[in-house]
DNA sequence: TGCCAGGCCGGGT
DNA sequence: ACCCGGCATGGC
């Protein structure tokens, strides 16, 4: 299942809906911040959990580490789960101070794979979410996998229906160009093919430009 | 009104 | 190695 059709996939989806601007966030410490909140939530919420935090003015790694549990708990309560979040950012910061000198741009200053292994150590970053954030704040080629790429790619039967993560990403990291840009792109509007065309329930698209 | 959203973990089989 | 319950708000 090849290259030039998956090139072509991304050609129409990106003719149909234009550029997505993802990711929807304000410098690498805002987006992964976004990238554990948005966990099974809609970015709706998300934004309203961010905007407390900044105007907290607590949205950076140090203040973010030095807050309470409580605190950072009610700052970001409009996301949802709230309390396992708020668990999650203090993780990431945890382990950010400990490694990295809470340095992001030490963290991500190293090869994929190992920044991958890294991320994924910490509790409550999955694959997903390590995926966000080593390419939408750290801007390094990897395909981004979610439960609406894998709905609908095994829909039409481009992966096999029980496909795992890591053999969708292969899927997609075998028929592309390893370019930023452009798998920034193309995740975000396959999202946006989800939530505009198909998958509002069970039912098979009926205008997907994928056809 | 109920269902769902850009997951992940931990415990049980 | 899977499977499942738990986590929670806001929008439609």
């Amino acid at each position: 299942m090849g290259t030039k059709k998956l090139n072509s996939i991304y050609k129409k989806l990106y003719t149909s809906f234009g550029p997505q601007y993802w990711w929807p966030g304000d410098g690498p410490f805002e987006v992964t911040a976004g990238a554990i909140l948005t966990q099974n939530t809609n970015w709706q919420n998300v934004e309203k959990a961010i905007n407390n935090l900044k105007a907290a003015r607590a949205l950076s790694p140090k203040k973010l580490h030095e807050m309470s549990h409580d605190k950072l708990a009610q700052l970001i309560r409009p996301a949802g789960y709230f309390n396992v979040k708020a668990r999650r950012l203090k993780n990431f910061t945890n382990f950010l101070f400990n490694k990295y000198g809470g340095s992001l741009k030490k963290l991500f200053n190293q090869g994929i794979e190992s920044l991958r292994k890294e991320l994924l150590s910490v509790n409550g970053i999955g694959e997903e979410t390590a995926d966000s954030i080593i390419l939408y704040a750290a801007n390094l080629p990897i395909f981004v996998v979610d439960a609406y790429t894998k709905r609908i790619f095994s829909r039409h039967n481009f992966i096999r229906h029980d496909a795992d993560y890591s053999e969708v990403q292969k899927f997609f990291m075998e028929n592309l160009n390893k370019d930023v840009k452009m798998f920034n792109e193309f995740h975000a509007l396959i999202v946006k093919l989800g939530k505009e065309f198909c998958l509002k329930s069970n039912q098979r698209c009926k205008l997907c430009p994928i056809g």
